[in-house]
DNA sequence: CCTTCTCCCTGCAAGC
DNA sequence: TGCTTGCAGGGAGAAG
């Protein structure tokens, strides 16, 4: 379940590999994921050197020396996984494999096809339909309580479901969502715009503070998610709500046989778990 | 405009 | 054991 950090541990997995290789061979292995490939997808990357490996949000932009940038996303399942020499035969699963010189072989795996691959010129990057009106980077400057609060004005969904809404912030999934609200002890259920002022702060810090340590874990490895070289992340192992129903409030240790404990509740279909008494 | 719902897809686990 | 069912979830688009 790749979200942010676990796209950000992508990126510097690929960013030392590729950067300055040239995609000597691209094999494009069906016609579509979520959506179809662009037209002439390999010819339009075979002989290209990749520039630079970035990400925005939940996508990976790959910006080529022609003046294209593949833009791609891992959806649920996706991967990439790079091989040094002697790449095993692609599996059914392999939606992309492309070589480099420098024997350098990648190859895109994606079991739910939820990802995605496509092309378009840097230069109509910041309109693409896929990162125009995308709301800013968490872990960069701008991303500050007084930004966050005039975001949520006016706004009646639950915190929990604005925290995932790309619109409003950049990158946060259905995990972490759980996990800031968490440390941020603030309620799932909140109405966003009555966060303001010190809960507005502490939310700010909260998704700078679990994020940031999300990616020095390498990610989280559920089922999906591994670095590029195979490495599993571990944050999974920190996660102190998320996956975790019936167990203790790691914070407050209320006793989950007297209603205490950690619950999971259902918001706009996706499952949100919580501490009731530590989070208001 | 805002919010919620549905769908896309496969693999896994729980339950019968 | 072997089947069915439900859940996992990112994002687009429809519906309310």
């Amino acid at each position: 379940m790749p979200e942010l950090p676990e796209v950000e541990t992508v990126r510097r997995g690929l960013a030392p590999v590729l950067e300055g290789r040239i995609l000597v061979r691209v094999e494009q292995r069906r016609a579509n994921l979520r959506l179809p490939f662009p037209n002439d997808f390999a010819t339009r990357l075979r002989g290209r050197q990749v520039a630079e490996v970035g990400r925005r949000a939940k996508y990976l932009l790959f910006r080529l020396d022609s003046g294209e940038v593949l833009i791609a996303h891992l959806g649920m399942s996706g991967s990439f996984r790079i091989f040094h020499r002697d790449p095993p035969a692609p599996g059914p699963h392999d939606h992309v494999v492309i070589e480099t010189d420098k024997k350098v072989t990648l190859h895109f795996h994606d079991p739910r096809r939820f990802g995605l691959m496509t092309l378009t010129r840097a230069d109509d990057l910041e309109t693409h339909s896929m990162l125009a009106g995308l709301g800013p980077e968490p872990l960069e400057k701008g991303f500050d309580e007084a930004f966050l609060a005039e975001r949520l004005r006016g706004r009646r969904s639950p915190i929990k479901t604005a925290l995932m809404d790309q619109k409003i912030i950049a990158g946060l999934g259905n995990i972490y969502a759980s996990e800031i609200l968490f440390r941020a002890g603030i309620s799932p259920r909140r109405k966003a715009d009555s966060i303001r002022g010190v809960r507005a702060r502490r939310l700010v810090w909260a998704v700078r503070d679990v994020l940031g340590e999300a990616i020095i874990a390498g990610g989280s490895s559920l089922r999906d998610h591994r670095a590029p070289g195979g490495e599993l992340g571990y944050f999974q192992h920190r996660f102190a709500v998320y996956g975790r129903p019936g167990e203790p409030c790691p914070d407050c240790d209320c006793d989950p046989a007297r209603t205490g404990g950690i619950r999971r509740m259902v918001q706009s279909g996706r499952s949100t778990f919580y501490c009731a008494r530590r989070q208001r």
